[in-house]
DNA sequence: ACTAGTAATAGGAATTATTACTAGTTAAAT
DNA sequence: ATTTAACTAGTAATAATTCCTATTACTAGT
């Protein structure tokens, strides 16, 4: 992978995001420092530097967002405010079970935990 | 939600798939048996089922595949055939330790496990 | 049986996220 | 400096899903 301005832009946008960025975001992100990008660079270049995994990519509803966290982590949703906020725990046990279980070999876990987080733990909502 | 035969075939060709059908292979096959019956109805129909609990909708890669499997369980896909398969766990530990750290509320729970079926764990590949 | 009110339908257009294509540009190895 | 593969902008294409509109069908009440 040879240098390029336009991905170290887009590399920036996302180490400095703390939300998750959809492409769509991180597209209007970069376009305030190069207004001449396009959407399809963006999304080539994302799609890169997953595969290079200097960030990560989580399937979220209906659109892709992206993380500079490549450490093995998952994710909380507020099922009220949206917010997607990056956990750690670990599921080794529940593998193995499953692996013996199903003859499976798991190589990769996905898991999104959804409900209401300490804003919104509570019944009021604003 | 008042009787509609359309949403009845619909139905009833998801409750006899062992497969986890996206809504166009849906489409397709209400179609033999419904061969006017529009996209559009078998989405909102879906849609419609799901909100009712009547069937059970996951997010794969890029399309939506359903599942008449109402009972809380997850799903583990073979990177080497694509199978989905629904895998019965509890994570309930996982679950307490996370709202006693991150003082959240969760509710559900999506886990997509990734990995080799038992007929592609070994090496060799067809 | 008739009718009003509402829910559902077919068909197609619109939207959204993403990928593919093309001709020109650029980083970097020789 | 020359070469070349990787990269770019811009735009067209695709795929999944939702939205829209005129019409039809179910349900309750007369």
């Amino acid at each position: 992978m040879r240098y390029s301005y336009q991905r170290e832009v887009i590399r920036k946008v996302v180490y400095n995001s703390s939300s998750h960025p959809t492409a769509d975001l991180i597209f209007h992100e970069v376009r305030k420092i190069i207004p001449e990008i396009s959407l399809g660079t963006v999304y080539r270049n994302l799609k890169q530097l997953e595969k290079n995994n200097i960030i990560n990519a989580i399937e979220d509803s209906s659109a892709t967002r992206y993380d500079c966290n490549t450490e093995p982590h998952h994710h909380f949703k507020c099922e009220k405010c949206g917010e997607l906020v990056d956990v750690v725990t670990s599921v080794d046990d529940v593998i193995l079970d499953l692996e013996a279980k199903y003859n499976f070999k798991i190589k990769n876990t996905k898991i999104s935990f959804l409900g209401f987080c300490k804003k919104h733990r509570k019944k009021r909502s604003t």
